[in-house]
DNA sequence: CAAGAGATCATCT
DNA sequence: GATGATCTCTTGA
């Protein structure tokens, strides 16, 4: 079952624990790849300092300012892509981070234990910037009746965001499945 | 094993 | 002109 908008519109910090255990789908004519997430970070309003849109709104972040559901793709140093996925309401700028998932297919986890790998893996890249995940043909989310236990959800700092100060560097933002094999770092 | 540097370019100042 | 929600490779102990 496709997951719909009232699913992304719930805060940032459900959406990102709800959203371990959900699988990912990116289809490519006819072929399909699929893959469960095992790592979340949340990115949540304005005041967050780690966040892209903490700077305002831009004609990058604006798609965080969207309605929810939306994919938010961008390109990071360079040479890799972040897959995002924008929740809450309209004109609040929050999203999750997709960071690691365990693929149906069996890969070795270096292949895209990483935010920038999985969307190597999965082929994403600017093209599906802005995608409606709730009714796009090319890539959604799907639960499967996979429950995660939150006893068996690590939370932990978020990674790579050292420059956003003492207080938004140190929240517990980032959420990935206990001894999962394809998360991205310990 | 850990630490450091380099790759490489869209985005914002 | 500087920087980054990353990753890989090299160095050195």
């Amino acid at each position: 079952m496709r997951l719909n908008k009232q699913f992304y519109l719930q805060s940032t910090e459900q959406v990102a624990q709800q959203l371990l255990g959900k699988f990912l789908i990116r289809r490519i004519g006819q072929h399909k790849i699929e893959a469960q997430i095992v790592e979340t970070e949340a990115y949540i309003g304005p005041q967050d300092k780690a966040s892209h849109a903490s700077k305002g709104k831009t004609p990058r972040t604006q798609i965080m300012f969207g309605p929810p559901g939306q994919a938010y793709i961008y390109l990071i140093y360079g040479m890799y892509y972040c897959f995002n996925i924008v929740t809450e309401k309209q004109d609040y700028p929050a999203a999750v981070l997709i960071r690691a998932v365990q693929p149906v297919k069996k890969e070795k986890p270096e292949l895209i234990n990483g935010p920038g790998k999985l969307c190597r893996y999965l082929k994403i890249n600017k093209t599906l910037n802005n995608k409606n995940l709730i009714t796009s043909k090319k890539i959604w989310l799907e639960d499967r009746n996979i429950n995660i236990k939150s006893s068996q959800i690590v939370k932990t700092q978020r990674i790579g965001i050292d420059y956003s100060g003492p207080y938004w560097s140190k929240r517990k933002l980032r959420f990935y499945i206990k001894n999962n094999q394809y998360i991205s770092k310990k």
